[in-house]
RNA sequence: CGGGGCGUGGCUCAGCCUGGUAGAGCGCCUGGUUCGGGACCAGGAGGCCGGAGGUUCGAAUCCUCUCGCCCCGACCA
């Protein structure tokens, strides 16, 4: 037997993400350009699968698609004193263009709140124009220090939705359904589960009142924050001059907000379900939800093995790999690998009984059906390992979600936490939303993931920093 | 920015210390035998050794400069 070419994860959890993502033809590094990676078919294929569903979704809850320029004037990022703070460090500036210096350099947007703001104002004047609900697809660039494949790039992909309502009550609901769509999108698609809750103030989107964030947990109990979704409050109406004229005749500043989602996703989903023989993809995010691989010994096995393969593939819907030169035992591990979730094995014995042999990539569980039988037992198995692994997902959560009534029973707990060892956990205290606690927190590396919207421990309880009164325990891990 | 590592066929790397004109495995191409969990044999293609300068009769190897990437920390979707 060859040697995997995959790190087991119990011996390195870092190197086990980076070994699937590459073996699974999702992305690599880009080398030539510091930070940035190639998505390969196979990743880009499940971000189209991505887009397709939370597409689906803005347009169902009423929003359109536009597009800004990814070059943003350097004066906009500094109209929002807290969001230029926030995104200064992380900017790339555009100082020369058409061999000449630039009066104004240009950034490429880190996001696009501020060249937005600046349309915003142009084409509101009156509360008939609100709410403006809007959604961009696009590239950004944070020029971070520490990379990881999709977990954190340069350069990466997502959505960022935009919208503007004539008060905060609107805006706020606005805030929460797209965390709703987050979530479902999350759960009920790549069967990930998540928590929703409010970041704490010192956890915010720069230029943000409020953010929220589903937070999921990876299998070395690390969280990693899958979305977010921001109350802006007036901060960039006020800042772009965002103005409409009510029904009783006021001007008022529009009330925004932001909320997006990247390929990071991907990254989640990898580190949620895959496994030491590589990507596993539940069903609804596959891009290819079955493959035959025909086996046949002698050259007169092949037409009927290969007629049989293609007419069954036609009624599965599955994809024939014909490929010439490969045993049937690479095609095997090949597809493994790539994490298609149902593998059927067609050889001439199967051909003789007028059976096929279906095998489930997270159980690895084979079992041999009539081929008439195929179809109803393939979409059954489907939605089947769908189910079990969101489940799986769900318990693996549950059990490393711990509950903690003091700061150094926290820190005791998550001190040695790392992405290579693992051993993370979601440690449920009483804390209060205050940034001193914060810092306190990060003193050994971890933060507060959100404070959840639903309590689903014991209510309220003292701080463990301050003893002041809290409502309930909010959510401490080590993150991505 | 601090610490560490590395640039040599498509990939992973050896060769460098002790200069003599480049090698292995995998992959790729051709032919044949194979094929129910990573097949085998034979033949073959492919690299001026990240870049620039220097030392030398001669540099992948020694010296100087330079560019870039990866990993670990401080920042973050």
């Amino acid at each position: 037997m060859a040697e995997s070419p995959i790190t087991a994860r119990e011996k390195d959890f870092a190197t086990w993400y980076q070994d699937v993502v590459l073996q699974g033809d999702m992305a690599e590094p880009a080398e030539i350009v510091k930070g940035c990676m190639v998505i390969k078919p196979n990743g880009y294929a499940v971000w189209e699968v991505l887009q397709r569903e939370l597409d689906t979704r803005f347009k169902a809850t009423g929003h359109q698609n536009l597009y800004f320029p990814l070059l943003i004037p350097e004066s906009f990022l500094k109209k929002e004193a807290e969001h230029v703070e926030g995104f200064a460090p992380e900017l790339a500036v555009v100082t020369i263009a058409g061999g000449k210096e630039l009066e104004e350099p240009y950034v490429i947007r880190p996001t696009s709140e501020t060249i937005i703001g600046h349309f915003f104002s142009k084409w509101i004047q009156s509360y008939r124009d609100l709410p403006l609900l809007y959604n961009q697809w696009a590239n950004v660039i944070r020029w971070e220090l520490r990379t990881r494949m999709f977990l954190r790039t340069t350069e990466f992909l997502w959505q960022e939705g935009h919208t503007a309502h004539s008060n905060h009550p609107e805006a706020l609901e606005e805030v929460l359904r797209m965390l709703d769509v987050y979530a479902d999108v999350a759960e009920n698609i790549m069967a990930m589960p998540v928590i929703k809750g409010v970041k704490t103030r010192a956890e915010k989107f720069a230029g943000a009142n409020r953010s929220y964030s589903i937070e999921a947990m990876m299998q070395n109990g690390l969280a990693l924050q899958a979305g977010t979704s921001h109350d802006l409050g007036q901060n960039f109406g006020k800042a772009f001059d965002v103005t409409f004229q009510s029904k009783e005749g006021k001007l008022e500043h529009v009330w925004q907000t932001s909320w997006g989602v990247s390929t990071r996703l991907i990254g989640g989903l990898i580190m949620t379900h895959s496994d030491d023989k590589g990507l596993v993809l539940p069903p609804k995010v596959a891009p290819r939800k079955a493959v035959i691989v025909p086996i046949f010994r002698k050259e007169e096995e092949r037409g009927p093995v290969m007629e049989t393969a293609m007419k069954l593939a036609a009624e599965l819907g599955a994809f024939v790999d014909t490929r010439e030169g490969q045993s049937p035992g690479a095609k095997f591990f090949h597809w493994e690998r790539l994490g298609v979730p149902v593998v059927f094995e067609l050889g001439p014995r199967d051909v003789a009984s007028g059976n096929i042999v279906l095998k489930r990539r997270d159980t690895g569980t084979k079992e041999v059906i009539p081929q008439p039988e195929a179809a109803n037992r393939l979409a059954a198995t489907l939605e089947a390992m769908q189910t079990d692994l969101f489940n799986k997902a769900k318990n693996r959560l549950k059990a490393n979600t711990v509950l903690a009534n003091s700061i150094g029973e926290v820190q005791e707990i998550l001190n040695d936490v790392t992405a290579e060892k693992g051993g993370g956990k979601f440690v449920m205290a009483h804390l209060k939303d205050d940034p001193a606690n914060d810092a306190r927190i990060k003193g050994f590396k971890a933060s507060i993931r959100n404070i959840p919207l639903v309590d689903e421990f014991d209510g309220p309880g003292k701080c463990i920093l301050t003893g002041e009164d809290v409502s309930h325990r909010v959510v401490i891990a080590k993150a991505y």
